[in-house]
DNA sequence: CCCACATTGATAGTATTACTATTATATTTA
DNA sequence: TAAATATAATAGTAATACTATCAATGTGGG
């Protein structure tokens, strides 16, 4: 994986919890166990009795961090993004062709997760599966317009913009660039867990990632632009 | 919209009802009433003893048509795709161009959904609006392995494999055709939510239905053929 | 016409969930 | 050492997702 910076902190929108989990140590037991509930059991079942059972605290103590499960969740997930977009940021700088920076791009989001180990508390690669089985459910409610003011989703904005731009960058104008980011990460998502879950939805390769292939020359072909020959 | 036969039944696996909704009165009035009710309060907050007293019965009663309101979302998603592959079949019989009937098919998953007079207890374009914010909802659960082995989910694979053999009829030799169409579905469903919830993650373009746009030609860019002419 | 049978309605009950409230006990900080 | 703060322990509530029971209603066959 690539070397980064350590001592950094992943900055979440502060009105999704009532108290910052990074700022003390249940706070992490709850991420911590959070994330390895949810990964275990799936987020209907999971619920604070069960993960204030699991950190040895109480539900009443989790409450005091975050307000329900659905903020957890929101937190989690817009964890994921914030480091996803973290991890493009030094993927991309002082890459001068854009193409190389778009291809990164597709890969990083696209590509399955390895262990990151700069943040002790987070689990990245059971993140990411709760990420492709739980994340649309952050927005799928009828709250979304509410939670949308407050910024809640935010991070996932900004990643889907930071790559766009990219895609404008090689050209300036094409009508669909967030349509085309949004549909590569969602896709992505579903791709994996049909894989898993329901194979005749996908098309798998053996020994390949055909995922990330796919996704690759899928915006590659809708932009009409070459392969930069880096990562073919 | 299309000229089709009446007196037709879609049929969906009996193995998601206890008792078939359109053998009775109280069945019809269940499928009517929970099209509405979820249409108007969203899954989550959708009960069926919210759906009883709508449809003036018991919660018990409702019961016996299905076991939980799990199995009745999936009934209706269901519903919708054999109804949806059903169309295509007429849309696309005795069309030899298959680049026309792909185009078809496109435009049937894409284009938003008029109302089909033919069945008399299915409100379609609200049942639309259930299935772009409510329908993945029935694979995302931790008993996706057991309702695939039920054989739950084959209307969706049915529709995505008739739509993938058109695609290999255009390039046999097209290595990812189930995902570029699950690709496609669930990206338009996701593009229509995000289009009303979410704009940042679209784009729109005034006057025009950019979603079916953007699909048609990200389809024919990434297998590479070119537009029929028929519908551009 | 009456008996069997199925369908629905009416009512009640249970375990679990998603919280809220209160008080007690540590621990830190001034 | 007192005051403030965080957490634990416990209890309670309204709603949910069911299950169970029994009565009322209709329908069809002998």
């Amino acid at each position: 994986m690539e070397i980064l910076p350590s001592n950094i902190e992943i900055c979440v929108n502060p009105s999704i919890y009532l108290k910052d989990p990074g700022s003390s140590d249940l706070g992490n037991r709850i991420i911590k166990g959070s994330i390895g509930l949810i990964f275990e059991i799936g987020f209907e079942s999971f619920t604070f009795r069960k993960l204030a059972k699991a950190i040895s605290s109480t539900e009443a103590s989790v409450y005091r961090y975050f307000e329900s499960k659905h903020k957890l969740l929101l937190y989690l997930t817009s964890w994921y993004w914030s480091w996803l977009e973290y991890r493009l940021v030094f993927l991309v700088t002082n890459v001068e062709n854009p193409i190389i920076r778009l291809e990164r791009a597709i890969i990083l989001v696209s590509k399955q997760i390895e262990e990151d180990g700069n943040f002790e508390h987070i689990n990245e690669i059971k993140l990411h599966q709760i990420v492709i089985s739980e994340s649309s459910k952050v927005y799928l409610t009828r709250e979304v317009d509410e939670d949308n003011k407050l910024g809640y989703f935010s991070g996932y904005k900004q990643l889907v913009e930071r790559i766009s731009s990219i895609i404008l960058e090689i050209k300036p104008d094409y009508k669909y660039p967030h349509m085309l980011v949004s549909t590569v990460i969602e896709g992505i998502h579903h791709q994996r867990y049909f894989a898993e879950h329901l194979p005749r939805l996908t098309d798998r390769i053996a020994g390949k990632d055909a995922i990330t292939a796919f996704y690759k020359s899928m915006v590659l072909d809708t932009l009409k632009i070459e392969p930069s020959g880096k990562y073919s």
